[in-house]
DNA sequence: ATTAGTTTGTACCAGTCAGTACAAACATGT
DNA sequence: ACATGTTTGTACTGACTGGTACAAACTAAT
């Protein structure tokens, strides 16, 4: 009957969300595909489809394993002002740390944006919307605990620090330095003490 | 002697940039830019050199006829605060009212800015600090005039206007709606009285 | 009218693009 | 040992990539 694959499917996602993280939609080829997760060519097509398909699998990937799992993480400390203090402290570490300066996934995505269809818009869409709502409810709830400033609106201010990750991520690679970086988010950060 | 051209090269630049400034550079291709501007392959090149030339040409234009004037406009108005305010009042209705979703050119180059070489990125780089700075000279004399708080740190505040501009140009090509925009556009203007 | 110096249009180049076709390789079930 | 049905590697497609070559078209000076 059937063969098992010769490759692990789960590892070659890994390794074509790093080409497609790395480079985006557009410039990313199914050769720098190939040589990325070392798959050839018919396996590739029979296992994930073509170029579209494969980068819609690892964007919901992405949003799936690192975006949710992370706020989830984030949000299990049960302390809400310490888990922005702590998302903006650890954004800043990783992008400086990140020597391929790859950014986010999902914020370069949205970035070209108008290169997608409107399914995968779809998905970027909701993934920022998320983000919002992570930042919202943890302003709400640590307005309830007296831990954060009662006069800010939750849904503006939620807005603001999605700015200020956007900006870090969009900028941050290779646009503004280390300073500047940390002072956008320490603005972050200051906007709800 | 010579012939003159039979074609508007200022006409023909502003053509291109919308192009490369709409698509992005990787996405453009040079028949977009013969279609774009109406000049043909030979003339093209001859012109203006090949794509990368001719897009570094459009990306300096750009800083200069746009990003350039539009600063000192706003900075004769004499008034530090209004110029903020205008700023992102114009900001906010430009990105609604852009149907094409194009954004800002150097916002875009900005995050495609690993497909280009160092002397793009200085470009680049330098435009962007220019924005910040003049953000910066609007605080600082707007505090002289007791119109601005003072105690307001210049290049922090300055930072945090230049997150929320990056984040409105980027998120405004399709991913957030007018009400978070605004509300983005509205934290920013906040941020200084 | 001839010449000189540019510009213009088109044909062409080699390389790359995403995607398909298909035979050979293969492990399992009989 | 054989049949089964999937996987794998490669050759190939036609379209498109940026760029070049070059002859024809052209205007202005002689």
């Amino acid at each position: 009957m059937p063969w098992e694959k010769s490759f692990d499917e789960e590892l070659a996602l890994n390794k074509a969300m790093q080409v497609f993280w790395k480079k985006g939609f557009k410039s990313t080829s199914i050769a720098d595909l190939i040589k990325g997760t070392g798959v050839n060519r018919g396996s590739l097509y029979n296992a994930f489809g073509g170029k579209q398909a494969l980068f819609e699998t690892v964007l919901v990937k992405y949003d799936r394993d690192r975006r949710r799992t992370r706020l989830a993480e984030l949000e299990a400390l049960n302390n809400p002002k310490q888990a922005i203090f702590n998302f903006f402290d650890t954004l800043v570490t990783d992008t400086l740390a990140d020597t391929e300066k790859k950014g986010c996934f999902l914020i370069n995505s949205a970035s070209e944006i108008s290169n997608h269809d409107e399914h995968v818009a779809g998905i970027i869409r909701n993934g920022i919307r998320e983000i919002e709502a992570f930042f919202r409810r943890c302003i709400e709830v640590g307005q309830v605990r007296g831990m954060i400033r009662t006069e800010l609106n939750p849904e503006a201010t939620a807005n603001a620090l999605l700015a200020n990750l956007v900006a870090i991520r969009v900028l941050g690679r290779g646009t503004l330095n280390e300073g500047a970086l940390r002072s956008i988010a320490n603005t972050a950060k200051q906007s709800i003490v």
